[in-house]
DNA sequence: ACTTGACCTGGAACGCGTTTCAGAAATTAA
DNA sequence: TTAATTTCTGAAACGCGTTCCAGGTCAAGT
């Protein structure tokens, strides 16, 4: 049951039927009537695929996550649906861990018309491949894309960072561990973690109390697992999260040693709940900022500024 | 650019081309090798939507979700993508804020062809409903169907509720508090803690003692703040989630009030932290569950046990 | 030598809705 | 009463890839 079978037996044109469909102009009431009675009669309802393909557009947005449980991405992808639904559009999850292939083919997707547009969390891909595939549809991405001309919605890192290593050094901390989803290549928000803290403490963050590939809770415990057997003892711990945080937290804890004390990131509810210092990033609002570029047609980028909240370890409950 | 062009390019038609983009039998060296250095020269790329209206399928899976922050969906949806990712499949997010309409919007596309299937994690719309659209598409949900023949993937919770509440009873607990994301008509999962409950207890759980709407940590705060406006003292709280469990233990902590006995739910981290025994329903087995079932073409049920993980509150650190 | 079957290839139909364009009919304006 | 609009309507083309089927070639089997 298609749109010409309507048409016959309502005895109009395929076109009158799609004009009533999208109720359009330029319809007589007889037609209309007509051919909503045989809609109704026989059920009929429109194929969305054929529909995108002639309109050429899916309501679909890609959304490029590298890995699936970092809140970091979830928070995003929230704030991006939060935008979506009202407006309409769908987003697809496009994990990727970082794979340039496994991104490559999304993008390719982007070209094939798979999606009207594609957000990309991070990426593995390099801004120039971004770059090469803007043709083919809107891509934004969610940090800052430097000179290059890509969309983008991020957050504006560096002064609560040097808030926070500010905030550290007044407690006179001396030596600080960074713990890092990426390191400092592959990363432009490590690299800017790395930068701040030169800028605070005047020299480059020690290699021995630096950890990569940190994500979560227990990635977190056995970070602060790997100081201890490395007989280093870190007075911070610079975390890139509140649950990575509470993790190291933990392994101090489990092993009667003295705490270190912990910043934290994405004020999560661990950190709330042991009252920990951290960063807000506010990537809900990214989201949203990112939808909105994704289905615009200018290329920008917008940013928001990322929020210190200091709380103080010792008297939480 | 289309398979029409580089038909006429390279001088053999749209069907050969097809096959040489499909690499199927019956085509030629000379033909192959003609196609595909047309293909490279102008750089194309099928049309996916074109693909998938002729071959009648997306390779997109709607999940749809009540609530895009709980951890009940978030953890099927993990599920789902991580069987769907390797087996070329892609996931499409679907709000519904258990809004019928909505949801019947979504069943909808699914007759239109924009998904191959959907899964539910939950619904607003009735069996009935789902059992109508099954025969436009693979339908999945995540609870017990009864006997309605409805394709799900779902956690077989009853024994570990009553594990719960035979624990709690030896606790010698009287005041039972109940924290719930929907009320007893709504949910068959509230239904269900009910029944253990009753099975246990030998009467309904009180009135004055439940909660429904809960779902955050701020909401199992207000619950025990309303418990405590209305001069109930609970002696346990049973809650639908370690969040919402450590919410409701912190309005106690904070008003400096003994702490109930607390059982959260969903093995999250804030139970972890805190030693909460908790319950286990192991979303992310049912999301990979709901997802054969969903491109796979019996209808059928499959369930998996939660499990009553016990932990004491008390010697948390 | 003759049948059989595997191998190639392309025209045309198909999946299905949208849109352009041209022509006809009915209003309104002048 | 013309001229100029506006309203309807449908045929056909378009977006684009897939597949069926018919027709032809060529090597293997008897």
């Amino acid at each position: 049951m298609n749109i010409h079978d309507i048409a016959k037996l309502s005895g109009y044109s395929a076109a009158t039927v799609s004009r009533v469909i999208n109720n359009r102009k330029y319809v007589s009431d007889d037609a209309k009537l007509a051919v909503q009675k045989i809609i109704k009669e026989y059920d009929y309802v429109p194929n969305d695929v054929a529909r995108d393909l002639s309109k050429g557009k899916t309501h679909n947005i890609g959304v490029v996550m590298p890995y699936t449980k970092h809140p970091y991405y979830t928070g995003i992808i929230n704030g991006v649906m939060d935008a979506a639904f009202p407006a309409g559009y769908r987003i697809v999850l496009l994990p990727s861990m970082y794979d340039a292939d496994v991104e490559m083919n999304y993008l390719n997707r982007l070209r094939r018309k798979a999606y009207d547009a594609i957000i990309f969390t991070s990426h593995g891909v390099t801004l120039d491949d971004l770059l090469e595939y803007q043709k083919y549809g809107s891509i934004v991405c969610c940090h800052d894309p430097g000179n290059y001309d890509i969309s983008a919605a991020y957050t504006e890192r560096i002064d609560s960072y040097l808030k926070a290593f500010t905030w550290a050094k007044a407690q006179n901390v001396k030596k600080v561990a960074i713990l890092l989803s990426r390191n400092f290549e592959l990363s432009a928000t490590s690299q800017l973690t790395r930068k701040a803290f030169i800028k605070i403490f005047h020299h480059e963050p020690l290699e021995s109390l630096l950890r990569t590939d940190v994500i979560t809770y227990s990635d977190g415990y056995r970070s602060a697992q790997s100081f201890y057997k490395n007989n280093v003892t870190p007075d911070l711990i610079f975390a890139n999260g509140d649950d990575v945080a509470t993790g190291a937290r933990q392994f101090y804890l489990d092993h009667h040693l003295p705490i270190p004390t912990l910043i934290g990131q994405e004020n999560q509810l661990s950190g709330q709940l042991l009252n920990l210092p951290t960063i807000d990033h506010n990537f809900h609002e990214i989201g949203r900022l990112a939808f909105e570029l994704a289905i615009g047609d200018e290329t920008k980028q917008v940013s928001v500024a990322s929020r210190f909240i200091l709380r103080n370890q010792n008297d939480h409950n």
